[in-house]
Formats: structure tokens, sequence, C-alpha cells
DNA sequence: CGGCATGTTGAATCTAATCAATCCACGTGG
DNA sequence: CCACGTGGATTGATTAGATTCAACATGCCG
């Protein structure tokens, strides 16, 4: 058995699928025992490009990550932000061609998981296969939420909202407490997540600042005005579909 | 057995998983005996609410459906268009809570499906449960070119784009041919559906008509230039994911 | 120290939104 | 048959939000 100081490197996957459904001992069990094969990655660097097929997942356990798509004159949409515990390419298990791609966006310890293994584990576990299904399910309602952000809401509300979602999801894994938490990417990142330019966000995350809703320095932002921002974000976390819990 | 001319309600299924998933013949027959509650539906009225927990799926049997979330002082996103044969709350049997709200565009024919006899039917058949999630991830994979669209297209390529997805998916199932389609709603739900005015979209499409790329009259559109529409639109058909076959 | 990436700010410009009419097709009722 | 009402499409004028271009500041690293 692992001691506690010696943190096995699932811990994190466990603690995401904690934040979203509950599970059996035997379950984790099985969970830790995957074989895996782990990777420090840099900055900024691909590590599943559109249009491959893989033959393994990638479970981030450090860092952050993020999956976009390209257009042929360099524009960019960032799909969505991933966090210790995500999977953000396991729909390659049901899909097997890759439509965007996945990249880091800070230098990242990833975990490979081979289809195999995946799949041998879901077979065994049903209750994990349907763990990860609603994984990729509530990407999907991430998706829709930041459609709504790009199409319907201004750049204030579309960055007041997308700060609100990234804190409750880091919180939910014990990465962010008090409305603080570490943010090491460039406003550049944000623009290409939300439709904006760089020159916009920087303006309003001024803002922001201007209002006290928010500090941001050294990559460490602070939400000051949490209500206040949920108010103007009209933030509902209904589509964030975490585990309520009594405790801890 | 059913004769040729009195077509089993489940049709319209078959066809969508068909194209995009083979499947035997055992399947297909456990699918059109799935109990089916059938009722007809007027233009514009909410089958699934923003918020509920339904205990069934509504699976889309003619007209057209859409997903959609309102924000307080009415802004719609529309997230999604729906056809014959899609499942648009699918997601329900493994989320519980909805995040947004169905409805129908036009007069539709809606067959509702109890989670219960959903989840036998997985359970007997594990295939077509692997093909159902594929149905959830696909339309995963178009909301993540939506969101390429509202983000980094602007109106003219955003359109274009989507007028291309539509053909194909209804190609797919076989409601369309020869690059014509009938578009039964209006220029409004275009907006809503990519994050811009009705009025901008009534002048882009004017354009689309200026150039010869699109006729559209009485709600049918023709695409009379697919492949600069495609170019434009920088369409590429891999998000679609549909089944490659020799012919029909 | 110099170089580079990121953040900040101002000015000009542009895309698309908003506001406001008007038009047209269609259905209804007198 | 025609007046009327309605929903959707179209067009023009104006405005707003966001982009682009440009410059400069800051901070980190070799």
């Amino acid at each position: 058995m692992l001691s506690a100081s010696e943190p096995n490197p699932m811990d994190a996957l466990i603690r995401k699928l904690g934040s979203i459904a509950t599970f059996s001992a035997e379950e984790r069990q099985a969970i830790e025992r995957l074989p895996v094969n782990v990777r420090m990655l840099h900055p900024r660097q691909d590590i599943v490009r559109d249009g491959s097929k893989p033959s393994q997942c990638c479970l981030l356990l450090s860092g952050w990550a993020c999956r976009y798509k390209l257009l042929r004159d360099g524009r960019r949409q960032i799909l969505s932000f991933h966090i210790p515990g995500d999977i953000p390419d396991l729909q390659s298990l049901q899909i097997p061609t890759m439509d965007h791609s996945v990249a880091t966006l800070t230098e990242a310890k990833v975990a490979f998981i081979s289809h195999e293994s995946l799949r041998g584990l879901t077979e065994c576990f049903p209750g994990i296969g349907e763990v990860l299904t609603r994984c990729v399910l509530l990407d999907a309602a991430t998706f829709r939420e930041w459609m709504v952000g790009m199409g319907r809401r201004d750049a204030f509300e579309a960055i007041a909202h997308l700060l609100c979602e990234l804190y409750l999801k880091l919180q939910a894994v014990g990465l962010a407490e008090n409305y603080r938490f570490s943010l090491p990417f460039t406003q550049t990142d944000l623009g290409d997540a939300l439709g904006l330019s760089y020159v916009h966000v920087n303006r309003v995350l001024q803002e922001m600042r201007g209002k006290s809703l928010i500090t941001l320095r050294c990559h460490i932002l602070e939400i000051t005005g949490w209500d206040e921002l949920l108010r103007i974000a009209e933030f509902d976390a209904t589509y964030l579909h975490l585990e309520q819990r009594a405790a801890g």
C-alpha cells in the first residue's frame, strides 16, 4: 500500500472523479493500478494533434492544458482549459480521429494511458465507464456555456463568467480556495478562448480591477467581488454538475 | 414484420445511427421494438425545460428542433439544430439535470422514450450503448466547431460553415440531395445560433445571393457554389465523423 | 546589458448591433 | 373581393463594441 506521504500519480484523477461522482474503494484501487507512462512536458507543447488517431489518452497531473483549433491564417480558438485530473482527449476512446488539438499551456506533468488498458478498466468496472462518460458529457456542458458567452454575452460578462467557472473547477479538486488561484497563462490565451482580442481582454481586466472585482498580479487572480461577479456573469453553476457533498 | 409501405417510427433513428456506425439486424430489431410515445408538437413549443430532471428522452421523427439557453434579459443562444433521428436530450440519461432547454422550431413529430427502457436496451445490447455514447460525443464535436465559428470566423464564414454542416447532416440521413434542402426557420433563429443579429444575417445572406453562392426562396435553400462555400468556410467534415460507406 | 515575451495604453478603424421604417406574403374576416 | 393584421424579410442611418495598429513599459533570462 502506498504511504500517505508518497502520493500516487492517479490522485489527481481520483480527486477529479470524486468531484462529479462517488465510487467504491475497489474501483479506486483499480484506477490507482492503471499502467501509466508519466512525462514532464514544456509549456506550449502539443500533446495530441488535430487529425491524428491516438492509441492512448492523456491525463493531466499538474499544470494547465487546453484544446484548440486553428484556421489556416493562424486564427486560434481555444475550446477548453484543463486542470489536473482532466483527460482532455478522453473522447478519442469512442471517436478515433481527433477533430482538434490538445496542448500544454504551462509546464505540465502528463500520464499517458493506453486505450487498451482504459477499455479493460471500464469492462471490469462499468461504474468507472459511466463516470468517464460523465466526464466527456460535462465537457460538452462547458462547451455549451462558452457558446452562450461568445454568442450572447458581452466581453465583460463573458470574462466574468469564465473566471467564476475556473475558480469553481479548481476549487472542486482542491486547487483553489478563498477566491484566489493561479492563472498562469497569457491574456492572448484568454482572448483566444473567448473570441476576443488580447487588447480588449486587457482593457476589460483593467475595468474589473477598477471596479475592485478582481486583483491580478504575477498571474495570481483574486476575486474580490465574488457575489457581484456572479451577478454580472449571470453565473449558474448547474452546468458544472458538481457532486453535492456534506463536507470536503 | 412491418411492410415497407408502413414505416416504423424508429426508421429515422435507424437511419441516423446508420450514418455514424454499423450495427446488426438483431440490434436493429431491438431498437424497432422500443416502447415509444409519439406526439405531434406545434412550432416553437418547449419539449424539455432548462433546470428540469427528465425521466425520458425525446427522439425527433419529423421537423426541426433546437437546444437553447436564455439569459435573463431575453438574449437567446441556440446551441444546436436537430433533425429527424436526433435525440437532443440524450445526455439526460447520464446527467439528470438539464442545463439548457429543447424546443421545436417547426411542427414536429416526437417519440418519447423512457430512460428506463433506454437503459434496458443498452444493457442487453452494449453495442447500442456505444453508438448512443457516440451520438452525444458527435454533438460535442459540433459544439466545438460552432465555437470556432462564433469566436474566430467572421459572419460570412460562420454562416457559410453552418449551411455546409446542415446540408451534410441532412444528406447523411437522406433528407437532402443535389445541394438543396428545406430551411424552415427564421433568420432570427440563424442569428441566435451564430451569435449575430437577424439584420446582419439577412445582409450576409443577400451577399451570398449576390455572389451566386446560394439561392433561398420560400425557405428552400440551394447551395449553388458548394466548392466556393466550402473554401470560404474552411469546411473540413472530419468533425462530423460520418461513417464512410460504399453506397447508399 | 540586450533581447524577448507580456502587459498596458492611445488612436483610428471596422464589423456588426441597434434603431427605425418599409415591404411583402399570407391568412382571416367582413 | 378587399381591408386588415401579422410575422418575417429587407433596407437605411446611426451607434457601440471590439479590432487593429502602434508605441511604450515592465520583467525575466541568458
